[in-house]
DNA sequence: GCACCAATTTCCACTCTGTGGAATTAAACT
DNA sequence: AGTTTAATTCCACAGAGTGGAAATTGGTGC
């Protein structure tokens, strides 16, 4: 019951945390997209935590507004001051103020998709994604959007710069959720894209049909997690075909950005 | 020193409310559109916490992902995990879901500007906004934007028809922060919104220089909190002129979003 | 209308977690 | 190096939060 000292799972990391607080963040994180309500028994499975804690928890998450009741489906829905956050983060941050132009010229210059990301536990999630050709960008709301570590460029990146342990803890946990076969491969890719990076600066993947991604790290003074940009183009050409064209724009964006971050952190 | 509750007397409510969890979320509300980074000291006064409680909490919201630490500046600012709730309600919210297709026709076809609002303590948070105009939607970020009740069409409905307690507490919290004579004209306005609202159905401000707004109710089932649907435009118009042109075509639309959710709510 | 069922909320005693003030450490500036 | 400022850790204490069980609520079927 009293685990005083998991063998060596978690990082000894902080002795200071809040239960209660903790608790009710990961009851947050229990909303996942396509998820409208959620019912204090299913948020009680996703987050294994005791009914009664939950009810609890959810009573005071709704108080303080984040979410908010459903009294007909006996649920709860996240509320408008997580929008309101998310807001705050967006406008509030130099690096989205500064990308963000630069971001949108690259990709009406060449017609690309322009995305910039960081990590989350095992997901990446985008900051911004510029995709080219929406003729109205309303279905801009891909920022926040989250996407697979182990399949995309973007994630690669992220597992070939990673600090030792968490790039351990990362990989333990998408071989758990792979079969033998599917894991060896997708290891080798990993692999591979983490040579890459470090030889070219970049890596590249092609999750999706007929996508290709490239990605590159960009690290910003005082973050402590990297920023990965990207650049990706649905189109029937060979993935080298497209890494040969966006490389070097890739790269150049990327040095950019570094410069003009690095410029402004003072 | 240590201020309980947070500025507004929320009503008794619940009992089961747990304090840990609410300072947390307390925290990541000091976060504001326009403050990147915000230092431990600087939580500590805007939410009234002690410094010790600060430091632990803050470790807790780092270590859960929603704050990062820039060790540079010895501050934390919002992270990724919060642009992600805020895509999850977005994708995961049938009303967006409806009202959107609709409220971008009415904003095309008119050349107006069309949103949607639902209140937040004693702001109202935008949870879209369809502007007219602007040729990339890019400054679409508005959505999670926060404007006063007080001041605006939006917010003078949801005053219009809020349950008494609640407004009375609002009403309380505005006056205390203006001027005597500015405030009663202030409530001069509001309470003739309140008769608008209740007659006609809508009511109009221009809270900002040659923003002529209207605003109505949508109320969803199972929503305990109304939406508020708005029109506005950017022109020398009267206000009168521009209130016969959006009246009838707000108050339809608005119609026409209630009978639709109420059809899906069942 | 009433009895049944499922899910949520409340109760309760117990314990361990979270608290604030003071002391300590770490960083930033001179 | 010395000084100031801010963040973190320590500590003893109090009571806040916990899970299991019981009670309540709301929805359904008959």
């Amino acid at each position: 019951m009293t685990q005083l000292f998991p063998p060596n799972a978690s990082p000894p990391a902080n002795r200071n945390r809040n239960r209660s607080l903790e608790r009710g963040l990961e009851i947050l994180r229990a909303f996942r997209p396509g998820t409208d309500l959620l019912g204090n028994g299913e948020v009680a499975e996703r987050t294994g935590l005791s009914k009664a804690t939950v009810s609890r928890l959810c009573q005071t998450l709704a108080d303080a507004g984040f979410l908010e009741r459903d009294h007909s489906a006996r649920a709860y829905r996240l509320a408008a001051p997580v929008l309101s956050l998310a807001h705050a983060m967006r406008t509030g941050s130099p690096v989205l103020a500064m990308a963000g132009p630069l971001m949108r010229a690259e990709a009406e210059k060449r017609k690309i998709n322009v995305g910039m990301a960081v990590p989350d536990r095992d997901e990446m999630v985008y900051l911004e994604s510029i995709r080219y050709g929406r003729k109205v960008a309303w279905r801009n709301v891909v920022a926040g959007q989250r996407v697979p570590t182990e399949l995309t460029s973007l994630g690669r990146v992220w597992l070939a710069i990673a600090p030792e342990p968490q790039r351990d803890v990362l990989m333990a946990q998408f071989k758990a959720r792979r079969s033998h076969s599917d894991w060896s491969l997708l290891e080798r890719e990993i692999e591979k894209a983490r040579l890459d990076v470090g030889r070219r600066g970049f890596c590249w993947a092609s999750w999706q049909p007929e996508v290709v991604a490239l990605a590159a790290p960009v690290r910003a003074a005082g973050h402590p997690l990297p920023y990965v940009l990207n650049m990706s183009v649905a189109s029937v050409e060979t993935p080298a075909a497209v890494v040969d064209r966006l490389a070097q724009p890739l790269l150049k964006l990327a040095t950019r950005l570094e410069g003009l971050l690095a410029s402004t952190a003072s």
